[in-house]
RNA sequence: GGCGACAUAGCCAAGUGGUAAGGCAUCGGUCUGCAACACCGCUAUCACCAGUUCAAAUCUGGUUGUCGCCU
């Protein structure tokens, strides 16, 4: 590369899968460094959606910033687009604080889009469209979609799985807009360099330990009142379909308020599809590049992992 | 002690002579505008021993174990 990462723009990220530790660390750091928050997390904007999304409190921010949280209401569609764009928005500002962006979240998606710039076009979600290609697969089958998808685009007919009926829509949908294949658009976007100098960190810890720990934070939310919080928002909307509520936690006691599940029977199953959230992002973040694993039981406590963190930071010229 | 039933992967469970369905969990993976989404892949030789048969998870005998009933 022709420029060196140090004249970047310093960035860093602190990820890991859901219930890891990553918000309580990711504070400690923001202190230590003087920076400033930005949460990725496609939950975690929603505002009213504090016990099962696990938001931070006003007292465990403890004066940091944080950006990102609290910004949509429940019945509004939150995506990557708009994630990178108030992101950026939140670099710029921080910047110009003086103070040093730390993205802490476990959405590896809305990561990717930020660190590597991934362009979004401007055009808007063509809703009728998704709509009608979803009745189209329903009626006619996945596999007669995606033949409709393999006319038009057969590298992302190769790439995409006939019953991924909502990718081979997007590939579609990208088609209609654009006029050429989104595998086309994702190839170039592929080879886009970040434009940060940048420590991804990805905080882990031993598998039977992560779940512990999910299984624990289920049972504390219940505790503070997870069913009261699921309920009013249902009354509210009455719209299972939202996106907000198709979130772990949401989904499943949505379905026990439906008399649909027993609230053991939901309980078990929000802690199941947890393990299973869990254990995707574990996957994303593995095939992500320069990433940095901080794995937790080889260090004695935070402050020894902060220290950690703080070297890698300074050797990168970030800090 | 007697009688009866059952014993198939971590769990549930099909399969009654022809070379082990399926579901769940586990594990692995995909992902460029719904991503806490959506999707894909992998995982057993049938309690044990002996016998019948060209061929047995499937039949016979025995052993062990579990459950139920009876005294």
């Amino acid at each position: 590369m022709s420029i060196s990462d140090k004249d970047k723009k310093p960035l860093i990220i602190l990820t890991g899968p859901t219930a890891v530790g990553k918000t309580d660390l990711s504070i400690k750091l923001a202190k230590k460094i003087n920076g400033e928050i930005i949460s990725a997390d496609s939950m975690q904007v929603y505002r009213t959606m504090d016990i099962g999304t696990a938001k931070v409190t006003k007292e465990e921010m403890d004066g940091i910033p944080h950006h990102l949280i609290d910004i949509m209401e429940p019945d509004e569609e939150f995506n990557i687009y708009k994630f990178k764009k108030f992101t950026c928005d939140s670099i710029d500002k921080i910047y110009s604080n003086s103070h040093m962006p730390i993205i802490a979240g476990g959405t590896g998606f809305y990561i990717q889009s930020v660190l590597y710039d991934i362009e979004f076009d401007e055009s808007e979600v063509l809703s009728d469209f998704r709509i009608e290609k979803e009745e189209y697969a329903k009626k006619y089958g996945a596999d007669a979609l995606h033949d409709e998808l393999r006319k038009v685009d057969p590298v992302s007919a190769d790439a995409i799985h006939p019953n991924n009926v909502k990718r081979v829509i997007r590939a579609l949908e990208y088609f209609a807009q654009n006029g050429k294949p989104i595998s086309e658009h994702n190839k170039e976007q592929s080879q886009n360099g970040s434009p940060y100098n940048f420590m991804y960190f990805v905080l882990t810890t031993e598998r039977d330990n992560l779940y512990k720990r999910i299984d624990k934070r289920v049972d504390i939310m219940l505790e503070n009142g997870l069913v009261d919080e699921v309920k009013r928002l249902h009354e509210k909307y009455h719209n299972p379909e939202l996106l907000s509520m198709q979130g772990i936690g949401y989904k499943e006691i949505i379905e026990y308020l439906d008399g649909k599940l027993t609230l053991s029977e939901a309980t078990d199953l929000l802690k199941k599809n947890t393990r299973h959230f869990a254990k995707r992002q574990l996957t994303w973040f593995r095939r992500e590049k320069n990433v940095t694993w901080i794995d937790k039981d080889k260090f004695f406590d935070d402050n020894e992992i902060l220290d950690y963190m703080y070297s890698l930071c300074t050797q990168k010229g970030i800090i």
